[in-house]
DNA sequence: GACAGTATACCGACCGGTGTGTTTACATCG
DNA sequence: CGATGTAAACACACCGGTCGGTATACTGTC
């Protein structure tokens, strides 16, 4: 067979990880076990084994894949929807939340997960950690980029990350759908204060 | 023995669910077994299905007592630490928060329990959706205490409780122990643009 | 081209343990 | 006698992970 690129995986492989993406999202890390992934991928737990090496690690690589999606998501978003510069570009980071809260009722799979793993040696932490040292960083660019002098740019892209995260956790614990839209709209005030 | 209040708990039920509400908030719902609680509470399975009748009953009641100690916590701190009225009387929530989280270092016990039972029929679930209720509830209360006129008052009030959540989530998932500061100084910058 | 050895991908059965919840028999106390 | 509680075993299901094995493809040698 053609040689396998170093960090490729297998079909079954391949299969299983997507799987157990979606089982872990929609259910929670705890609520399912490799038993069910594996009969779900139409695989068994050899391969998950052979594959992975453990549940951990399985776990972290879904968080790594789901943290390299959102951050190509917000990328393109950026690229195909919003101003090239000033305010605009910023609160459309929201708007690309929104559309990515679209097909994730179970909102923040990082925060979901930490809920279950924070405070253990769970590989999966440090993705966690990394992720949302990303969106504070995003915010915080585009905040400056948007020309809010460096020194106020910081504290208020910090802000707009609290307003984010908390949009997040209103609409899902929460079950209020339209926190998003009222955390962009805080946001739209927040920035508009900041370029007066 | 003197007939037991209706909802007051035998002293091995009490052990059960200190011990429980301690295991469930540190290390989560599912990490917990029934076989670990009653271990640590010094008493027998037998007991805790006679005094809770099943697990998801004890988390419910968990949670529960968990909303009536912080909503408990946030009337006395207002009524010890806060001005009788004016914008510092809400910003004092954040500060009851931040005295709060001094002994909950795995943050929001309703955002993580939402994490593991969101989406399904637990009974913990209306319990999550009412103390966040409560919280907003609350913000908007104090907004228009505050001098906010009714209609921004309500939509302030909102904004200031995504605050205080993306703050928690901040603080716990983010690593960032100064979140709540800066939630606080963001909702003390919102506040004072309301009532200019 | 055939063959043996090796590598790769994958499988079903099995392991020791833990999960929620139930049952039985018994003890103590007011 | 009812209430509260204990100890131990049980039922059934599921947990994360391991084991020895099979099938197929590849490689080197003759």
């Amino acid at each position: 067979m053609a040689a396998r690129q170093p960090g490729t995986l297998t079909p079954a492989g391949q299969r299983l990880l997507d799987t157990a993406s979606a089982l872990f999202y929609q259910h929670g890390i705890r609520a399912v076990g490799v038993d069910a992934i594996a009969e779900a991928a139409g695989t068994t737990k050899k391969t998950l084994y052979d594959r992975f090496g453990s549940k951990d690690a399985l776990v972290a690589l879904y968080l790594g894949r789901r943290f390299e999606r959102w951050s190509a998501f917000v990328a393109a978003y950026l690229d195909e929807h919003a101003p090239d510069e000033g305010p605009g570009r910023v609160l459309a980071v929201y708007d690309a939340l929104a559309e990515w809260q679209r097909d994730a009722e179970r909102g923040c799979a990082f925060v979901n997960a930490f809920a279950e793993i924070g405070g253990t040696e769970h590989p999966g932490v440090a993705v966690i950690r990394a992720e949302k040292e990303a969106v504070r960083a995003l915010y915080v660019r585009l905040v400056a980029e948007a020309g809010v002098p460096e020194a106020a740019a910081t504290e208020l892209g910090l802000r707009l990350a609290l307003l984010h995260e908390g949009a997040l956790v209103t609409m899902t614990a929460g079950g209020q759908p339209d926190a998003l839209r009222r955390a962009r709209a805080a946001a739209a005030d927040l920035l508009a204060a900041a370029l007066r």
